[in-house]
DNA sequence: CGCACAATTCAAAGCGCTTTGGAACCGGTC
DNA sequence: GACCGGTTCCAAAGCGCTTTGAATTGTGCG
């Protein structure tokens, strides 16, 4: 069924049909109603190719995930981001459209993307430190928002992130009022902007009440269970151990949880987990008590967000860059304790 | 950049252009090259809404994900799915499209998806027990993979899915064979078809071994790290506790884990776990020594391998529905040993 | 009743590509 | 030199929709 043969059924035009059906004013109630009546009886859906090649719109936005062929793995965030983002685009009419980019190929790629006309704008994934891909894409003119920021671009450019550094900066703080003095931070990957921002506040809270960095208590690593276990128990073992740990993530947070309770060590009282929590629906941090203390932010919430960012900066063409700053909550969970001595 | 612009600029018809760059014969050699080189110089890209309309195929492929209202859980297997298959797609030359569909419009959606041209197939996620929508996607006539099967469907349907009851009947064995006379399952939700299977699997060992089904010794809940924690902290607060759990999920096997450390008892020791491990890229189960006895089944390879049958599916139009079944393999950890005596 | 004007409706062009059905050209053959 | 088969190229139609510009119908008023 397409439009040609719904406005023969209906000894209509072809314009008037479309008109009825998207809207327009210059068609009477009564033509309109039959029309819709008879698309819904015909079960009428438009070609969303052809509308796209008459209008010039995709109506679909693209999210490029950067696939690093070192680091194979998947960012146990964007499960939750994508549904966020997924219920904006579906109350829009928009379609979710995903590329895989290996991270040789990423200027090649977006080119691609712009000019095969699929999507009319993009979400930006895992922003690194001076990331390439924003000043490419603005010189390109695709839409665009990023989920995080990029330290070191000039450019204006839209964003939606949360204050990692204010959060981890808090978190600190927090073990530190509850007596730590040996506190260690287990971050992701550096060169992730997120995980920069991260040690930032964790640095300057340390600084602020007088503290050493101590790098030999420092570690950045692709945030796994087993990351967090390893880092934990060879800081554990320790002549000087530490009492307290920042994690990146909860699954690194299991890891640490795991290495405390093999070294015969009770959580909370000997020593303690702080976390950053992302709110994954499937990884949730207890319920009614928190497992760990953590700094919660929810990146669905996120999704949905950055989507509707990016939509009303696409229906008004030239309009400036938009951000938006999230502030993590510090929950209060069952990791914390204060300081051993 | 489109197609009349390149051939004008190169002084041939569009015919011959879009002939060259597709690899027709019909056109020599060295014309073929200098259209090649242009198009390389030009930066051209063929606009892909167009070549759609043209030819009918949208070389896109639909990832279509339940989201039910209740249960608000994005699948944690998701991410490494598609990942899985971003890379067969991306090679093909295909798109990757997705839809979260609310569970009440699935047939709309389907019939939605069909008519609006968007894709040449779909992957369907998450099948249940009896599941409609394979009877609507045949009915209706769009290519599709289920990634799972559905118990109680007989019309014939392409598939690919883990051996999930032989895995857990020889998981369940194999904490027979050591002692294990208690043993707890901890299941997905059995509507589910996976979930289903699992349990099975755990009966039939039981049953071979002479031993009784306990329904007090079965959950089936959402896989959640608290649902393992609770109900581990249950049941071994009995005055007959199980020796063993079985888990569907390795986040649930993580909750058990904590819940046996709080009750003041050893992993393997002093109670055993045996868990699925979809093998996620975020959440491997340790390295060389893995931390759970656990079956595992790439869901990665699965995509991927989901991915490719598709694309087979739809370049050979009238073809025969194909399955494919993957076996878990058992991999024995630092979580399972002879049951306590 | 006839006219101006608004309210409806329509035919046709165009979006960028593929593909059909020929046309033009080439060297070789009788 | 006419003819032929093969090679190389082209004009034009068509995919399903939107939208422009024009035609048709309806309405109010002098």
């Amino acid at each position: 069924m397409n439009l040609k043969q719904l406005s023969q059924h209906l000894k209509l035009s072809q314009t008037t049909v479309s008109r009825a059906l998207n809207g327009y004013p210059e068609v009477s109630e009564n033509t309109r109603s039959r029309v819709l009546k008879a698309a819904q009886d015909l079960n009428y859906r438009p070609n969303i190719r052809a509308k796209g090649l008459a209008t010039g719109r995709a109506l679909a936005i693209g999210h490029v995930i950067p696939v690093s062929t070192q680091h194979e793995m998947v960012n146990p965030v964007f499960g939750d981001f994508i549904a966020g983002a997924g219920e904006s685009y579906a109350k829009a009419g928009y379609d979710m459209m995903l590329t895989l980019v290996p991270d040789q190929e990423e200027a090649r790629t977006y080119q691609d993307i712009r000019s095969r006309g699929t999507v009319d704008g993009i979400i930006v994934h895992g922003p690194v430190i001076n990331d390439e891909r924003i000043a490419l894409l603005s010189r390109i003119g695709l839409p665009f928002v990023v989920h995080g920021r990029s330290t070191d671009v000039n450019l204006p450019y839209s964003w939606i992130d949360v204050n990692n550094r204010g959060a981890f900066e808090r978190g600190t703080q927090f073990l530190i009022e509850l007596g730590h003095r040996r506190i260690a931070l287990l971050n992701g990957l550096e060169h992730m902007d997120f995980a920069f921002r991260r040690r930032k506040g964790y640095e300057t809270a340390l600084r602020n009440n007088g503290l050493s960095v101590d790098a030999s208590l420092m570690r950045s690593e692709e945030m796994t269970e087993v990351y967090g276990y390893r880092a934990a128990r060879e800081m554990l073992a320790r002549s000087e151990t530490p009492t307290a740990f920042v994690c990146s993530s909860i699954i690194t947070a299991i890891g640490v949880r795991r290495a405390i309770h093999d070294a015969g060590l009770v959580l909370a009282r000997d020593v303690s987990i702080i976390t950053h929590d992302d709110a994954l629906s499937y990884l949730q941090n207890g319920d009614d008590v928190p497992i760990f203390t953590a700094l919660r932010s929810s990146v669905r919430y996120a999704g949905r967000e950055a989507a509707e960012m990016l939509l009303s900066l696409i229906a008004v063409p030239k309009s400036a860059p938009k951000t938006r700053l999230l502030e993590a909550d510090l929950i209060i969970g069952r990791s914390t304790g204060p300081a051993a001595t």
